[in-house]
DNA sequence: TCCTTTCATCGATCGACGTCGATGCAGTAT
DNA sequence: ATACTGCATCGACGTCGATCGATGAAAGGA
């Protein structure tokens, strides 16, 4: 897991980088949709979930769902394996903490 | 300022309802974006910070760093006073914050 | 009064993003 | 072999957002 620069808050406060500063927008960009939010929020209370049991939860498309699942994957705040014909989803608890050190933790 | 629901870790991770969604959701997008990050950053590590200042720190136009700080202060993450012919923003330490806790502090 | 400086707003442009239907591809069952 | 289910990818469409130049408003100085 990447080091991310603390971001506020607490005795050390560097400035930032360009390319820090890219890392960290990369990632608050992949909280900023009221869906993957939601989606975040729902992992967060299951250790897995299902892909199916996502489309059913929210009121959008299969294909807009897993568009969403692919940008949580690829900023790396969750995590998926495929088990037969299911595909599960679980939140990388590490990557969801290291983004809070960063707002000052 | 506004309660906002635990995100994830914690304890009590109660289901966020749609509005909710949309607030966090709201938050966050005000950080997707490289340049409002390090404005944040910046104004972390100092009380305050005069526009003049900022619009020198980047290369950007003038109007586009004031569109930024507009962004920001529509999300509550920062405040300004005019003092005379200079606007000076601060960092709302208890927004980051409240923010850092949804992440689950 | 007139000019300059500081900052916000406006209008336009262009790329990024959310959404969907259609399609593809495994895995499973009949 | 055929059909069906669960999920990812593709292509397209509409909207949003980052950026800029131009303009406006307010304050201070000559």
């Amino acid at each position: 897991m990447k080091m991310l620069p603390v971001l506020c808050c607490g005795p050390a406060t560097e400035p930032l980088d360009p390319e820090s500063s890219e890392t960290l927008a990369a990632r608050f960009r992949a909280l900023a949709d009221p869906t993957r939010v939601a989606i975040v929020n729902r992992l967060a209370s299951a250790d897995e979930c299902c892909v199916c049991d996502l489309n059913a939860a929210f009121e959008l498309s299969q294909p807009t769902i897993s568009h969403h699942l692919k940008v949580l994957r690829d900023a790396g705040l969750v995590e998926s394996s495929r088990r037969g014909t299911w595909a599960y989803y679980r939140l990388v608890p590490d990557a969801v903490s290291e983004l809070r050190h960063t707002l000052g933790g």
